[in-house]
DNA sequence: AAAAGTCCTTGATATAAATCAAATGATTAG
DNA sequence: CTAATCATTTGATTTATATCAAGGACTTTT
């Protein structure tokens, strides 16, 4: 994955991703309390990663698609904090976590891209602090799904257009919203032309709209 | 920091950190779009770090004390994506990313270290989603009071008493509340008898009525 | 094809927290 | 020491979202 490595090195990085393991959809890859072992390099389908009170109450901390690495939570106690549960079939390749420190160790591209992927999850994470704690439901609903397009049509998909991998309350446990909120707001937004929704499918009608309401200010259209 | 080094790799290590800067308070240890060069430890001192809105809403991101490590953020784009400051006079380590790197090749412990500094903060901003997302005010607050008193203990501190060293809207826009329904909060808290509030000063009285209602079931004394 | 189970939508009502407003208490500047 | 500013508390009211409830749509099972 991180780029400006020779072939010979090419083959040694291989070795970190030797081994591959299937996910059933409704499976999990791994649960909170399982000992940490590897980080997991999806190579095909989608996940949830979330974590639940002692009272019940579940948070999903993340949706996961395809190039991105699942398991950063396990290092600080080597044992999983959250349970990442595949929303899809799905295949993803495992690394076992010594080889990419040592690895790492050798290769200072691989180092570099390593300290690149946790930094950007925690700066998501920060993100998502700001719209739990100041955005108002339509707002973060928005967000959600230019994020998630985009993040598709970087993979090669539509850049309007997506199938939801996942149920109106699992977005609402992202966002901190209800789920019957989700739907609302899914209408809302479908009753004002700026998307078109039939239950999973959703096309994106007037992005800059979306924009807006996501951020006034940034709008390109709208200046 | 890391144990398990040979005094001659400690000499070593203490390059890293060799430089130090004192942060007045209100004064900023870096911003938002500043060029990412390095981690700071605190040694001193007591900062904020937060984000904000381009239509001007902040949100407080975290609170570090001495011995914590912040600038993380400024990894993945080598761009610093928040705001950090002091809340108090403070002083820090100034430890250049590009040895933190080097020396972390050289020594496993210390890689090992730097990579669980990061999980930890990614673990911690979960349990900042669960807060922002399924949580009410006065669960938050506990939360946030109980957190920061362990963490004074833990540098040497009391465990009941503290000064807050950040105001009311500050901890409202790090619980994702408004300053006035913290001020309601402390006020409920102090009527339960739970806390003794005066202005900054903070004194937990009857610790296991706050971890009751941050956490019903997990409570020692009431099983 | 019918039945059962999910998932989703929509309406009516309740509620926690926000907002607006004013007074009080602390801290800083002159 | 006094004025001025800033931080905090408290009350009254509003509001966004949650909750409760029911029906509809789609999917899976039999």
């Amino acid at each position: 994955m991180p780029v400006g490595l020779e072939v010979d090195d090419m083959k040694k990085l291989d070795e970190v991703v030797a081994t591959r393991r299937q996910v059933k959809q409704g499976q999990m890859l791994f649960s909170n309390g399982d000992a940490f072992t590897s980080l997991y390099a999806i190579r095909t389908g989608f996940f949830k990663t979330c974590i639940a009170n002692e009272d019940g109450r579940e948070q999903v901390t993340g949706f996961q698609m395809a190039g991105e690495i699942i398991g950063l939570d396990g290092i600080v106690t080597d044992q999983h904090s959250c349970n990442a549960v595949a929303l899809e079939d799905a295949e993803v390749c495992v690394m076992p976590f010594s080889n990419v420190e040592e690895l790492s160790r050798e290769f200072p591209v691989l180092q570099r891209h390593v300290h690149k992927v946790m930094s950007r999850e925690i700066v998501r994470e920060n993100g998502m602090m700001m719209m739990l704690g100041n955005m108002r439901a339509e707002e973060r609903l928005a967000a959600f799904l230019l994020n998630l397009v985009q993040r598709l049509h970087a993979r090669g998909f539509s850049q309007s257009e997506m199938i939801l991998r996942m149920t109106r309350e699992e977005i609402g446990s992202y966002l901190g919203l209800k789920l019957e909120t989700i739907s609302r707001t899914f209408s809302k937004l479908s009753d004002d032309g700026i998307i078109e929704v039939k239950q999973r499918y959703v096309k994106i009608l007037a992005p800059d709209e979306l924009k807006k309401i996501f951020n006034p200010q940034s709008c390109q259209t709208c200046i």
